[in-house]
Formats: structure tokens, C-alpha cells, sequence
DNA sequence: ATGTGCATGTAACTGGTTACATGATTCG
DNA sequence: CGAATCATGTAACCAGTTACATGCACAT
């Protein structure tokens, strides 16, 4: 992809990882081929300005897949949520050792959060109980996505072909 | 409270809001002594060392009170769950206005999350299509939370007395 | 005694944003 | 014809982290 291509997947996510600026995006491209991570491919095109397409390299996708499985010991979001769009990259075992490990840390967010609202006595600060409140069902989301998601690879842990009509994921 | 009572708090809402360090900490209670936003008192007490307890004063009030209605253009869950926590300085009005500009973000994020669901073709990248899905439930799963609030708060706009074993919120 | 939690701070570094700079194309 | 989108980049600045520095209290 380009820098703009990249910029515009990233946009679309905006909500869950942020929106990295032109500022931060191209000079981190750079960096990549500096380090021999990937690679550029200028494509000319008719009547338009040409692109530069980035390609990742061998080395590259080994840094991913350390990076990936390095564990996250904070539950960032961000950063789950950067490795779900890379999952391609794991093997599906390493899929679902994400998606469990994912699973613990908010489950153990959810802990805290609840111990937060136990100690929180009745008449104290509506904001923080509202804020508590909401943090948990949000955490009781999540996990009940993770489960769906976790229990539906189990049960067919590759699907051989796609069924027209099925839309599993 | 005391810088390391803010730490605290904000720390039992890492989850939505990060932790930030005492290195960023300190120096932002220094910047608001400054600039008359807050006061400290010295607490000393027996056999431990003395606190600092900081105190929003009544410029800081205004200037809180202009932060939180100052429309948020991103729908940045750090800067909701902020506002959230500080619901107490807005009126009830401006909490349901609050919750109410928020619902809009989340339902609009949630449609941009739908359109590049559908744009995505089948074949396509199992990872963005997983975060795209991940996404999506958790919007969905906030839209629920705001109704559920928003029902709440239109019925009994402001809950005379705590009736024992209600547990509302 | 040693480590963990309380409690406060400073300085160097780093990663990111904002603003600037450029230029072509497409749409109303 | 001007505005928005495509497309790429640089430089100044800022906000934050990491690491360092200090010291007392309490538990194992």
C-alpha cells in the first residue's frame, strides 16, 4: 500500500486506534526502509501523479511476527486491536492464544473495575460510578465477542471453503 | 486529593483512560497552581510525611466547566470517560446533552464501521474484517448503554432520595 | 534486611501533532 | 474557478514516558 492508503485503513479504524498524522506516518515509512523492513515500488500512472507503493520484506514480517507475539502485558486496546488486523500473519493458533490472552486481561480488567464499584460507597461521585458503570459494559461486551469469536474457531478451526451466503467471521 | 490519589483513581480507570506517569502528573498540578486553576494545603501528619492536597478553585471550575461543554469533535473514548467522571460539575441538562452528542459519534462511527464492512469483499483480509467486527459490537454495545442511560435519566431526571436496595445508577 | 507501597519530584529523551510547503486532479 | 481530495513530504514544537533521585512506613 501507500502512505495515503495506509492513512485512509487507519481512518477507518480511527475510533478503536486513532488517526496518525502525515507528520508521523511517512517519516515511520521511511524508517521501515531505512531498516530494511520493507521496500518502495514507485508506480508512475497516466495523467496522474505516481504513487509509492510499500511493500513489507522477509525481515519485516519477521519483526511482525515478533511483535505480535510479544505479550501485552497492558490490556491497550489500541494495540489488540492492531494485532486483530494482522491476525492474517498468525497462524491460527497464535489467533486464538491472542484472542485468549485478550480475554484474561479484560477479564481481569473487569475484576478491578467491579472491586472499584464495591468500594465505591452509594452516595459518592455520580461521575465515577457513571464512568465505572459504563467500563464495565463494556468489558462484558468484549468478552462476550471474545467467547463468540473464540468458540466459533474452535468448532471449525479452518474453514475449508467459503459457503456463498454464510458471512461467518 | 493528593497527586498520588489522582494517580490511584486514574489508575482503576487505566483500562479506558490509560495511567498516565507522575512525570506528566506533577508537572500538570504545577501548571495549574500556576494559573490559578487549583490550590494546595500542605497536610503534615503523625509519623508519615505530609500530603499535598490540591483544591480546584473557582477559575478552575470555569475553565473545567468550559472544557466539558466545548463540543468534541472526535469521538475519542478517553475524552468521553473523562467528562464522564466529571459529570458532577454538569448539570443534568448537560449530562444528557453530553451522553446525547456522544450517542450521535458512536452511532455515526458505528455507520462508517458498517459502510467499510460491505465494501470489504469476502475474500479480503481476515484480520480487518475481525477488527472491523470487533468494532462494530462494541459500538453497538455503547449505543445500548447510552439508551439505557438516557431512558434513565429522561424518567426521573433527578432522583429525590436513595431508596434502599435500588441500586440505580 | 529487603522489598513493597506511600509520596513527591526533575531531566533527558522520544514520539507525535501542528503547521508549513508543494502540486496534480476531480467535482460542483 | 475555487474547493475538496489525492499524494507526499519537512521542521518546530509539545506532551508524554522513562529513568533518575529521595525518603519514610510497614510487613515478611
Amino acid at each position: 500500500m501507500s502512505g495515503y492508503d495506509i492513512k485512509r485503513v487507519l481512518k477507518s479504524l480511527a475510533w478503536l486506534i486513532g488517526d496518525p498524522s502525515f507528520g508521523s506516518l511517512y517519516p515511520a515509512l521511511h524508517a521501515l526502509l531505512r531498516d530494511g523492513l520493507a521496500t518502495v515500488e514507485v508506480r508512475p500512472r497516466q495523467d496522474k501523479p505516481p504513487r509509492k507503493v510499500y511493500s513489507i520484506t522477509d525481515a519485516g514480517r519477521e519483526a511482525l511476527q515478533e511483535w505480535i507475539n510479544q505479550p501485552t502485558s497492558n490490556a491497550s486496546l489500541k494495540a489488540f486491536v492492531m494485532r486483530l488486523n494482522l491476525a492474517d500473519s498468525l497462524s491460527p493458533a497464535g489467533l486464538v492464544a491472542h484472542l485468549k490472552q485478550r480475554r484474561a486481561q479484560v477479564a481481569a480488567h473487569r475484576a478491578t473495575l467491579e472491586q472499584a464499584d464495591r468500594t465505591l460507597n452509594e452516595g459518592d461521585d455520580l461521575g465515577q460510578r457513571l464512568a465505572l458503570n459504563y467500563g464495565l459494559a463494556l468489558a462484558n461486551a468484549e468478552l462476550a465477542w471474545l467467547d463468540r469469536k473464540l468458540d466459533g474457531l474452535s468448532q471449525q478451526p479452518r474453514p475449508a471453503k467459503h459457503v456463498p451466503g454464510s458471512r461467518t467471521i
